[in-house]
RNA sequence: GUCCCCAUCGUCUAGAGGCCUAGGACCCUAGCCUUUCACGCUAGUAACGGGGGUUCGAAUCCCCCUGGGGACGCCA
């Protein structure tokens, strides 16, 4: 038999990295079982559901790369299929039509708290034969009374609970809409899911839904139900942790391969390794071989995976992220060295994308002013003829290159008897306007022949000027 | 409250009875490298929640406690 996985949203919000996880898990093992991965759109709840966050979650797959096969399948097309379903429950007595008010069931659940014991329906409707005039009936699931329902779920193991626990829950509101619980089991029968992926906060659920398969005379899927993430404090991750939507990963900088890497080893792990390609991943990842740990969210680790993969990955696939950070900090990759040569030189120094584009302003425009400290330290009389040595060096300069850089600088060091600093860091913040950057072959280079000629001569006249100033 | 689930360094984790004086990674600290900042390299700090069992032997198996999470909707 055929894997055969879904990942199923319901489109109220933003995709969540919490989401984004599973829809992983339930993608590399698709794709390590030479599956099928579908994409199924949970939109039943027609109140809250909207297109942007059905945009929201599609854009979201599309940046991570989780193509799937199958999909996506929205079950508001689906509602003649659900209805067909419950008219064969009804017919065969495995369901029925209840027509307890919601005040009743309120008043019944806030009793039942008080007194100690799990709320639950009391089965008043559930031997009616009449209707009750005026009343449009929700239909429930006539549940087992006795007996235990059990699995063995792929990463928790054998889990069971007595149907005792359980009650009759309602699978159609009384304009006919199906719920959750119900719309689940009727989609992943028909559809032939042979494992459901999803969050451990589905487990109360499962229960429940075997016992409608059963009604169904169906064979319940395998299950695997993953932990939840939490934010870095240890509660449930919300937004006031910071970035839960994975597009907000995407515009903070970060690569997919670097998210893909950190949210992989978050309740799974392959001995040591820590670094992952998604070529790995699919085929080392097993669903079995995941914890039953919630795990915390960290940024700090994130950040040096995404450094590492920005560092590893072919600098014109980086490259190919850059422009929408350009965008964002005001520059124009047009005016300024390639945005491959770019990431050679900036990987190794920055954690983001965001942060990159941002730390190379100097290479696409005109910086305004000094780092004061930079400038009182460094730009001072006696840097002056050091950076006039340099500046006839490189206007000699006819190969741009950091190789011919760097001899220029280390030859115009040595022929003025001075150590590399003296003459590197007054250059560095005549180029700059800071004292940090890359090295200064690397620096110049990035900065280019005409920007740094007229740079050195700005420094210049600006060590004049404070000179001049002091009398 | 009731039911379900979980429990190794601050964090992510390795560990499936002796290989554990508990390993790796991130973070942090120190040193090295060095023209700055980074990168890199080396070293270091740091954990089996508690109590009972089982066993020659327990981080690993069982029970209890404690702590945490989840569910209990005409939300998904």
């Amino acid at each position: 038999m055929t894997t055969r996985t879904r990942f199923a949203p319901s489109p109220t919000g933003y995709l969540h990295v919490g989401g984004a996880r599973t829809a992983l898990f339930c993608w590399l093992q698709a794709r390590k079982e030479h599956g099928v991965y579908m994409l199924r759109i949970e939109d039943t709840d027609l109140e809250r559901s909207t297109p942007e966050s059905v945009q929201a979650i599609l854009d979201g797959m599309d940046w991570l790369g989780l193509d799937y096969d199958e999909g996506p399948i929205y079950q508001t097309d689906r509602f003649d299929r659900y209805a067909e379903v419950t008219q064969q429950l009804l017919d065969e007595g495995k369901a029925y039509h209840c027509y307890c008010s919601k005040e009743r069931l309120d008043a019944m659940r806030e009793e039942q708290m008080a007194a100690g014991i799990k709320p639950r329906y009391d089965g008043r409707c559930r031997e009616r034969t009449e209707p009750v005039p005026g009343v449009e009936p929700v239909v429930r699931f006539r549940n087992p009374l006795i007996g235990q329902v059990a699995w063995v779920d792929r990463v928790r193991g054998r889990i069971s609970i007595s149907n005792e626990e359980l009650d009759d829950l309602v699978i159609a509101r009384p304009d006919g809409s199906p719920t959750y619980n119900f719309t689940v089991v009727v989609d992943d029968w028909d559809m032939d899911i042979s494992l459901v992926i999803r969050g451990d906060d589905h487990i109360n659920n499962t229960p429940r839904q075997i016992n409608i398969y059963e009604a169904l005379g169906a064979t319940p899927p395998e299950f695997a139900h993953v932990p939840m993430i939490l934010g870095e404090d240890g509660a449930r991750l919300s937004k006031r942790h910071g970035a839960v939507s994975v597009l907000q990963y995407r515009d903070m900088g970060y690569l997919p391969e670097a998210l893909l890497n950190y949210l992989v080893r978050l309740g799974w792990s392959h001995g040591d390794q820590e670094v992952f390609s998604v070529e790995e991943m699919i085929e080392l990842f097993s669903i079995d071989e995941v914890n039953r740990k919630a795990a915390a969210f960290d940024f700090d680790k994130l950040n040096w995976l995404n450094q590492h993969w920005m560092k590893t990955l072919p600098p014109e696939q980086v490259a190919a992220h850059l422009p929408s950070h350009f965008e964002s900090q005001g520059l124009d990759p047009a005016q300024g060295p390639s945005l491959p040569d770019l990431v050679r030189v900036q990987a190794e120094r920055v954690e983001t994308l965001e942060e990159m584009a941002a730390q190379s302003r100097p290479f696409y425009e005109e910086f305004a002013d000094y780092d004061a400290g930079a400038a009182k330290k460094h730009l001072r009389p006696v840097a002056e003829e050091p950076l006039r040595a340099i500046r006839a060096a490189l206007e000699a300069v006819d190969d741009w290159t950091p190789e011919v850089l760097d001899r220029a600088v280390r030859d115009t060091a040595e022929a003025l008897e001075l150590g590399m600093g003296k003459i590197a860091q007054p250059l560095r913040v005549a180029l700059m306007g800071t004292g940090m950057s890359p090295s200064i072959d690397l620096t110049l280079w990035l900065v280019g022949r005409q920007r740094t000629l007229v740079r050195i001569d700005r420094a210049l006249e600006f060590i004049a000027a404070r000179a001049a100033a002091r009398g």
